[in-house]
DNA sequence: TCATTAAATACATACTAACGGTATGTATAG
DNA sequence: CTATACATACCGTTAGTATGTATTTAATGA
């Protein structure tokens, strides 16, 4: 195959194949020969000419499918006039959840936490710096700064709301068995939440209730 | 080397290598050869001799590690004639965090979670199967049954609070600043937990700052 | 404006070192 | 004599590299 006059179609077919293998397989399961295997005719070469090893692969190709879902939440919490209190409770209504539930049930990690272990990690990071930091915190201290919210530790209460969310209600690496179990960590949630001055809502519960039927339906 | 006499000693001195350099470099940055090497005169064919996999030795080596700190635990609550609630509180003191926190402080595990994702894969799991199940909710359980704790979710509430205080009030794998950082952490605890019907009591607080104190002093 | 050339880029090919694991040999304890 | 505790030598696979080659782009000059 010759040189392609326009290389980001190459790397988009990269990043394509290689988000689904790491998904379905795991980042350990899949090999730089995997994913070249699905790049007809590309060679590893062309791979590691585009990137410089596969775990810049794997953020790459993790990044890119965050990307939409990031910048989609920010432009909701950007536009109008909103107290911090009430951009809190968007941040979990659907609208704002459900589309990166999509993707997750896309990539279907592995059940057991271990064979999931560095997708775990990210979630885990992802926590602290995207949705705590990020995202969370900010509208934490725009609701003080407003007077609608009364939070005296802003800081731990965004990291520990998040890390219950990513790693906890959402049960993407131990399986719930049933919708009421899921149901019962949001109303748990809510409380402790509401406990260190974080109303979430109680749209969390109906957020609670999609977020099941999506994986349900995507036949989790 | 010729044949030892007391191949247990043998397996120790396997479990030892291997549970410090899994600790210091994480499971994939250790290779069987890193722990052969340590093993002076050994070769691989003793390590594969005494288990069967890389997965074995990892396993192995951190159990053999938790054992003594499990069992403790559990001895420390199964003594003596107290309420559910009594209980609860002793599980959060010093002296039944601070051993485990003392190997913790031993393994020096890396402080990027990516990188010691099989650990942090492996406290996640522990805190629902060991931490929640196996410990906090039996006691849970019991100052319901003896009037002692009022709580509508135990499972839930086990599972949650299990979860920060493995993975985020232990800063394990996110190392903290500040004495004053985690501990403003354990007030939130106590807060959260208290919302779902769990007083942990204040003894939470001494046993975060000797925590601090015990990583402060391993230099950490 | 357009051919000519030089340089940078997009790949392919062929290779290496390191890894987890195995097959097999050998000496020693029981 | 047999089972065990090792050592030695090897294998297949993997991430990554060195290098070669063709094609695009940029620079040049008339």
């Amino acid at each position: 195959m010759g040189r392609n006059k326009y290389p980001e179609e190459t790397v988009a077919k990269i990043l394509d194949a290689a988000l689904e293998l790491f998904c379905a397989q795991g980042y350990e399961g899949t090999s730089i020969q995997d994913i070249v295997d699905r790049l007809d005719g590309m060679t590893k070469g062309a791979v590691y000419h585009h990137f410089k090893s596969k775990e810049e692969i794997f953020n790459a190709a993790f990044d890119r499918a965050m990307a939409p879902i990031v910048e989609r939440r920010r432009a909701t919490l950007g536009a109008g006039n909103m107290t911090g209190a009430q951009k809190l409770k968007r941040l979990y209504a659907p609208e704002s959840v459900v589309p990166q539930i999509e993707l997750w049930a896309r990539m279907h990690p592995a059940a057991d936490p271990v064979k999931s272990s560095r997708l775990l990690a990210m979630q885990y990071q992802g926590s602290f710096d995207e949705s705590a930091d990020g995202c969370l915190l900010p509208v934490i201290e725009e609701g003080i700064a407003d007077g609608s919210i009364a939070c005296k530790c802003p800081r731990e209460a965004a990291e520990a709301v998040s890390l219950l969310a990513n790693l906890w209600l959402l049960p993407l690496f131990r399986p719930l068995e049933t919708k009421e179990r899921m149901l019962a960590r949001a109303q748990c949630l809510v409380q402790m939440a509401a406990a260190v001055g974080l109303d979430l809502g109680n749209e969390v519960l109906q957020t609670t209730a999609q977020i099941w039927d999506v994986w349900d339906r995507a036949g989790w």
